[in-house]
RNA sequence: GGGCGUGUAGCCUAGUCUGGAUAGGGCACCGGGUUCCUAACCCGGCGGUCGGGGGUUCAAAUCCCCCCACGCCCGCCA
C-alpha cells in the first residue's frame, strides 16, 4: 500500500483546457439529442488525452450506448455527423465505438507556444497560492555516512518538495535529527574515551584506515566505531548499562560533554553529501528539543490519562494496540520505558504536534519499513484526541548489488559519496572526449552536473514503491532513459538558440507553420506539461515528472534530427519559437527533478 | 502465522487508483544514419501466457476471490 499526498490546485496554461472544456458540454448536447443522456460529469470523466493515429482527444462510448439501448457505433455515427464546431477541434470521427477528436495542429500550436511565453519558467506551474506544507524527508541518525539504500528517500523528499512549490505550496523540508536515541547514545559512548582504551572487539574490528584521523570526515570518522559497538553491546550488557545511563541523561537534557557536538559534527557531513546532489534541507529539527522543552513529557501526562492506557508492572506506560488493529505481537504500544524514558514514536508524536501547530500539510516521506510505525502514529494522536494526521508517502529501500538490504554492518552498503565519485569520474572521461581543449574545471563543472542528473534521474525513474538492486552499470547509465539524455536535449536546444543570435529570445512564430509531424508531436508533448504537473502533485508520483521528461527530451530529439532550424526559411523564426519553448519547459523540468541543466555537455 | 508492498520480453521499467482501440519506454542484440544546428542523438528490426487459476463485464495488465514467488515489518530499537 502506498499512501499518496493530498490533492494539488489545477495548474494554469494547460492548452488542453481550453479545448476539453468547451467541447465537454457540446458533446454532452449531442449525446442527449442521440437519445444518449449521461450522468453529469460523466463526460469530462471519460474524455481524455488519449492520442491516436489521427486524433488527440477520445472517449469511449459503449457506456452511454448501452444505458440507452443504442448500438455502440450507430450512437459514435450519430453524434459524429454534423458536429459543431468547437474550439481547437479540427476533425471529428468515429471508429467503432469510439469517439475520436482531432486538433487543429496550427490552433495548438500558437496556443502552446503563447502559453509558455506568457509563463516563462512558471509555465505549467500552479497561478494561485496553495497552503503552506512540511515535506519532512531523509532524518536518517547522524551515526555515519549515508548510503545509497537510503538515498531515495532524501531524492524523492526533495523532488517531492519541488513538485509542491510548483503546483503552488510554500514549502518548508524538515531534517528530523535522532540525536537523542540508543544509537547516537552508542557514538557518544564509545568517543567519550580514547581510542587507546576501547575495547579490543571494537578497536580491532575496524578495517584498515585509521580511526583516529583528524583529517577524516567526520561521518567517516566518528561513525566508524559503530558497527563494532553494535555488536559488542549484545555480548556486554554491562557497557549496555553504560550507553543506557547516557540515554537516560538525554533524556532529561543532560547530555555527555561531546554527544552535540559529535551529532553535529556526523550531521554536517551527512549534509554534505547530500548538496552534491542538489538536496537541501530549510530546517533541520533535533529530536532533543522535544525534550528539552517539556513537549515529550506533556505528551506523555496525555497519553497516561488516555482510554486505553495501562501501566505495566515495570511502570512503562502502554497503550492498548488491539484496539487499533495493529499487528503488534505484544498488542501493546510502549510509550514510555520503565525507567521512565520516552521512545521514538513518543517523541516523533511531539514533534508532529509541533508541524501541525506550523503547517495546514504535512508530509512525512518514509521508507515502507516504518509502515508500522506511521500506523502507530496515527493511533497515538486518535488516542491523544489528535485530529489530523501526516501524509506518508511511502517507498522501498534500494536493495545491495547482492541481493537483500544495504548494510554497513553486513559490509554490503555502497555510500553515497562513492557513488557519486565514480560517477563524476565516468562522466570526466565521456566529457574529455568530446572537448579535449577545454580547461580542467569546465570539465568537472560539466562532469559533476551529468552525474548528479544520472544519479538523481537514475532513483527518479523508477516508482517508489518498487523494490530495486542497486547496480552500478544502470545507475552511471549515461544514455537512453537516463537524466543526461534529458541534459543534452537541453544544451541542443540552449546551443541553437545562442546561434540563432535572437537577442531577447523573443521569435515572432505562425503556429500553421509548424505543420511537420516531428513539429507537431513535440508541441503535444509541451503541451502536456501543466497537467503532469498536477498530476505529480497530487499523486506524490514524482517518477511521472521523470517520465515526462524523457517523452519531452525524445520528442526534441526527434525534431531536431529531423526538422532543419537554423538553415530553414520562411519557417526558421517559428521553428526557433518552438525551440524557445522547447528549452523553456525542458529546463522547468530539469528543475523540478533537480537535474542540473547545462550549457554544453 | 499476521500486516504491507511487488510480480509486465534475456535484464530494467510505464500504464493499475479512475476498466476501453494494436500493452508504451530503456538496456542488451542485429541492421542503417554525420559534406548539415553537439551522434550522450536518430531510424528500422528482434523480443510479451501482463506470476498462475477462477470470477465480474460488451470490454480486464487494470476490479473481485483463491493460490504461488520475492521483499519489508510485527522490539521497553530507530
Amino acid at each position: 500500500m502506498s499512501i499518496k499526498a493530498g490533492p494539488a490546485l489545477p495548474v494554469s496554461g494547460d492548452p488542453w483546457r481550453a479545448v476539453l472544456d468547451p467541447l465537454i458540454p457540446v458533446l454532452e448536447q449531442r449525446l442527449h439529442d442521440a437519445g444518449a443522456a449521461t450522468d453529469p460529469g460523466w463526460v469530462r470523466g471519460e474524455l481524455d488525452l488519449n492520442e491516436g493515429p489521427e486524433w488527440d482527444v477520445a472517449i469511449a462510448l459503449h457506456r452511454p450506448a448501452k444505458n440507452s439501448g443504442l448500438a455502440p457505433e450507430s450512437l459514435a455515427r450519430t453524434v459524429a455527423t454534423g458536429f459543431p464546431p468547437s474550439t481547437g477541434i479540427a476533425r471529428v470521427q468515429a471508429v467503432g465505438a469510439y469517439l475520436n477528436f482531432g486538433v487543429d495542429g496550427a490552433w495548438l500550436a500558437d496556443r502552446t507556444l503563447q502559453e509558455v511565453v506568457d509563463g516563462g519558467d512558471r509555465f505549467g506551474h500552479a497561478a494561485v497560492q496553495a497552503e503552506a506544507a512540511c515535506v519532512e524527508h531523509t532524518s536518517a541518525n547522524p551515526t555515519g555516512p549515508l548510503h545509497v539504500g537510503r538515498i531515495r528517500n532524501s531524492i524523492i523528499g526533495d523532488t517531492l518538495a519541488r513538485v509542491l512549490r510548483a503546483s503552488g505550496h510554500p514549502v518548508t523540508t524538515q531534517y528530523y535529527v535522532d540525536d537523542v536515541g540508543r544509537q547516537a547514545a552508542m557514538i557518544t559512548w564509545i568517543w567519550s574515551k580514547p581510542p587507546s582504551e576501547w575495547p579490543e572487539e571494537i578497536r580491532g574490528s575496524i578495517p584498515g584506515a585509521r580511526w583516529d584521523d583528524p583529517n577524516e570526515r567526520a561521518d567517516l570518522h566518528f561513525g566508524k566505531p559503530y558497527p563494532a559497538v553494535s555488536a559488542y553491546l549484545k555480548s556486554h550488557p554491562e557497557a549496555a548499562t553504560e550507553v543506557a545511563a547516557i540515554t537516560e541523561s538525554l533524556e532529561v537534557g543532560r547530555a555527555p560533554a561531546r554527544h552535540r557536538e559529535i551529532a553535529t559534527a556526523t550531521l554536517d557531513a551527512m549534509v554534505a553529501s547530500l548538496a552534491r546532489i542538489g538536496v537541501r534541507f530549510d530546517e533541520f529539527v533535533w529530536e532533543s528539543d522535544f525534550l528539552v522543552d517539556g513537549s515529550v513529557p506533556k505528551v506523555l501526562e496525555r497519553l497516561g490519562q488516555a482510554a486505553h492506557a495501562t501501566h505495566e508492572p515495570n511502570g512503562a506506560l502502554a497503550i492498548d494496540a488491539a484496539t487499533y488493529g495493529l499487528p503488534k505481537e505484544s498488542s501493546k504500544i510502549i510509550v514510555a520505558r520503565g525507567n521512565g524514558t520516552s521512545l521514538y514514536v513518543t517523541r516523533d508524536l511531539a514533534y508532529h504536534l509541533s508541524k501541525f501547530a506550523r503547517f495546514p500539510r504535512v508530509i512525512d516521506v518514509l521508507g515502507q519499513d516504518h509502515l508500522l510505525h506511521a500506523r502507530t502514529l496515527e493511533a497515538l494522536l486518535t488516542e491523544m484526541g489528535e485530529p489530523r494526521r501526516p501524509e506518508f508517502v511511502l517507498y522501498q529501500y534500494l536493495t545491495a548489488p547482492s541481493g537483500g538490504g544495504m548494510s554497513t554492518r553486513k559490509g554490503t552498503a555502497v555510500y553515497l559519496d562513492a557513488l557519486l565519485d565514480d560517477a563524476v569520474g565516468r562522466a570526466r572521461t565521456e566529457v574529455r572526449t568530446r572537448w579535449p581543449e577545454s580547461p580542467d574545471d569546465e570539465v568537472d563543472r560539466i562532469a559533476t552536473a551529468v552525474a548528479t542528473g544520472a544519479v538523481r534521474y537514475h532513483i527518479l525513474r523508477v516508482a517508489p514503491d518498487k523494490t530495486v538492486a542497486f547496480r552500478w552499470e544502470d545507475a552511471l547509465s549515461f544514455e537512453g532513459r537516463s537524466g543526461p539524455f534529458v541534459q543534452y536535449a537541453y544544451v541542443r536546444a540552449t546551443s541553437l538558440l545562442k546561434k540563432a543570435e535572437g537577442g531577447g529570445g523573443a521569435f515572432p512564430y505562425r503556429g500553421a507553420e509548424l505543420a511537420q509531424p516531428e513539429e507537431q508531436a513535440l508541441i503535444r508533448t509541451i503541451a502536456r506539461w501543466p497537467r503532469v504537473v498536477a498530476y505529480a502533485a497530487r499523486s506524490a508520483h514524482v517518477h511521472a515528472v521523470a517520465g515526462y521528461a524523457h517523452d519531452l527530451a525524445e520528442a526534441f530529439n526527434r525534431f531536431y534530427q529531423g526538422v532543419p532550424v537554423l538553415k530553414a526559411g520562411s519557417e526558421r523564426s517559428s521553428r526557433l519559437a518552438l525551440v524557445a519553448a522547447s528549452r523553456t519547459t525542458l529546463g522547468s523540468v530539469l528543475d523540478l527533478l533537480g537535474v542540473p541543466p547545462l550549457d554544453r555537455m
